[in-house]
DNA sequence: TTAAATTTCGACCTGGGATTCGAATAAATT
DNA sequence: AATTTATTCGAATCCCAGGTCGAAATTTAA
């Protein structure tokens, strides 16, 4: 007989204690500052152990983002499958976001500016990023035809807007996070609905 | 009699073009992924030579940043200095930091975010950095106050705005760069002038 | 032309951190 | 209880990339 439900599960508790302890301390030294000796310690295990469950340093780190994307994409599939208005749409699938980054603060950020600092092999989150980017767009263009929002090449709103989002999310000092009625406002008063707005 | 000013100058060349070949390679290393073998390979000296003009690979970076910032600031400051409106302004400075961007591509990128990734001692541009925002943080206040922009606590519109700024500049995969008639097109776009717009 | 100063660089050196080893402990299975 | 399997970890290895050395080449100064 082969390892039992029980067994698997203690298992990847283990490694998401792992993961918990490895993002606290990429986090605060940086990706190539924190030493597996770090997380070791942060996650309460010997160094050799975490070898038992990840194969590399570059693997613990590709774990995290992998099990971050899927996490937002996963909160995220139930708002984007309900069907309003794709300006609705749009706000309630950044409301969704920053609730995630509110719940696990720091991740978020993480999982959005890391990638771009370093080259790793494998990118399997990659998917879920071309996806959330991909339902965006499309909300956006739809959006604009349905007079939704100003009359604003899609692509260069997506950038714009995302960039927004991000500023939003990470950007500055502040302690406190954005709560849904700061997103919700401010895109209502920034961007103005043209309908609305006669 | 002590070095030539030709001296100087050829020796502040050099340093430039080692600075050059480090920002190719770090941008495609990631800064701990690029080794200074290949910055050396890159920039056509010898290893050894590097160090005869900087002091370690942090220095390196650092006068990449100061450089970068210091370049960037003093573009700015004339814009900065004639006396428009603030949201007049502010659209210029943000031009202006466009037409920088496309003037020297990926460095800006580079500017802007790699600073978050890394802990380095001395970040003497962070005062330029400061500066900047400061600026923009004050055309806010005022633009607001004078009615030039939405009623938005300026706090997060700079946050917003920024982002979106960055967004503009930065993301996607479009190959062409933003141009300045997008910065200004989206701007009066998206976020209304409630003076124009009744 | 010679001496001094500046610049260059290949060949080490070295420390630190990723990874592996092998043995010990604990848990499951018979 | 004995045996097999899963888990843990300290210590040892190994490798790489930053940094140094000292000698050579080149340029400037006399």
């Amino acid at each position: 007989m082969s390892i039992s439900e029980r067994q698997l599960e203690e298992r990847k508790m283990r490694q998401e204690r792992i993961l918990a302890g490895a993002l606290t301390v990429f986090k605060d030294k940086g990706l190539e500052g924190a030493t597996m000796d770090e997380i070791a310690n942060s996650s309460g295990f010997g160094k050799a152990t975490l070898y038992y469950y990840f194969k590399s340093k570059e693997e613990v780190l590709s774990a995290i983002l992998e099990d971050g994307w899927q996490n937002i994409w996963e909160s995220l599939e139930p708002v984007i499958a309900e069907q309003e208005s794709p300006r609705k749409t749009f706000v309630n699938v950044l409301i969704k976001i920053a609730e995630n980054a509110q719940a696990r603060p720091g991740l978020f950020e993480f999982l959005f500016n890391v990638p771009k600092a370093i080259k790793l092999d494998k990118q399997p989150w990659k998917d879920y990023q071309h996806r959330l980017y991909a339902v965006i767009q499309g909300l956006l263009e739809d959006g604009v035809k349905k007079g939704e929002f100003p009359k604003v090449d899609p692509q260069l709103m997506f950038k714009a807007l995302g960039g927004l989002f991000m500023g939003l999310v990470f950007m500055g000092d502040r302690k406190e996070p954005v709560t849904n009625k700061d997103v919700e406002n401010l895109l209502n008063e920034l961007i103005t609905d043209p309908k609305i707005n006669n």
